[in-house]
DNA sequence: CAATTTGTTTACCAAACGGTCAATTTCAAG
DNA sequence: CTTGAAATTGACCGTTTGGTAAACAAATTG
């Protein structure tokens, strides 16, 4: 049946990574397509708006991370070492991203999420369910260092959701001043936000 | 000497009140001239550009908040009540905008900040000078408690960024879930963050 | 009042933009 | 090898955009 082709693809690469270095607003259709070697035309033969593609694009880019996720915060890791293996990361890959496009680029969740929440509620949309997505993970992480005496108790939903404003807000800052040494300790401020108390030998 | 006017006001506001209401990106010089009710030949007698007209609206807004921080954080108050006033305030004043416009919409420095800093140079310094102008109030007050011991010790400049990352983040969550309520208990959050005691009696 | 400065208005331009379409190319399946 | 679905292309259109300029109106000053 017919041709095939991995151009919509190709576009969802190109938007999110323009989308993430400049903003949503600074992007014209027409720089994804320049992007991405893809003609107007067949732009809008796989999408019906650069809107579409966003949502597309942060649809796919979630589903990549998942692997990742899902090994940071496998549940044979101690508790802290997944929130600290998450911060880590991110340190790490604000560092790669800086080192190659020379901007410290933040969390594109939050970054287009703050731009055009209040424009486009599609987005919008699938931002907040990627961010519920997240949020579980730090929430099971939270929870079962409560089940180990590691942080004290308390909704660990609740928890969860300040723990990421404040993970959010750090790589946030960073972005605003370009300044990607504020995300140096993250793990360790995190975790520090979190009462985390070093592991205590156990009395039996 | 010559004609009065006010245009350049009208233009001030009228661009920071779209800017944070949609975003940087998604208004035009003609949106901005349309709400102030000035001719765009006005506008360039004025500005020359866009990103001109938001470094001048910035920091007449940065002056004119002046006045409340000044209030929130009088070294006459208890330094833990000068963050709670804070806080509260801007829980407040986040209710008032929602009921207003329908939106919730954050904190301008930091929504527009995020968007544009890897665009506009200007506009980013101006940010971050607003940024580091607060900064200092959470600064002296962090300060202060750690001198009456409500805090625990640590360089109150670290303190203090990491504090304005929270309070921050939690603001830009608010905005990107639409959520004012996120802010409700804003103040008891960011005390928690400080670890922040009670204030003891003191043994004399 | 005349001259000068300050601000306003209108019309206009070229470029960029989002979006459409019919013609065309590619390729897989019968 | 044909056929038809899937994908690509380039030309095109109307609108919006940022930006300019020259004529005009208002207020200040001597």
């Amino acid at each position: 049946m017919g041709r095939t082709s991995n151009a919509d693809e190709r576009l969802m690469t190109a938007a999110l990574d323009l989308m993430w270095e400049e903003s949503y607003g600074a992007v014209s259709i027409d720089d994804i397509c320049q992007r991405a070697t893809v003609k107007k035309g067949s732009f809008y033969y796989f999408f019906d708006s650069k809107s579409d593609l966003a949502v597309a694009a942060l649809e796919r880019s979630a589903q990549a991370q998942k692997a990742i996720w899902d090994e940071q915060f496998s549940p044979t890791t101690a508790p802290l070492d997944r929130i600290r293996a998450r911060c880590d990361y991110t340190y790490r890959k604000q560092v790669e991203l800086k080192t190659r496009t020379g901007k410290v680029l933040g969390c594109p969740l939050c970054s287009v999420g703050s731009e055009i929440c209040n424009q486009d509620e599609k987005i919008r949309e699938k931002i907040q369910a990627i961010l519920a997505a997240n949020t579980k993970y730090w929430e099971s992480a939270i929870r079962d260092a409560q089940t180990e005496g590691l942080i004290a108790p308390g909704d660990p939903a609740m928890k969860a959701r300040c723990v990421l404003a404040y993970y959010e807000g750090m790589i946030t800052q960073a972005r605003i001043h370009n300044d990607v040494e504020i995300l140096r300790d993250l793990a360790t401020q995190v975790l520090a936000h979190l009462h985390a108390k070093e592991p205590q030998p156990l009395v039996a």
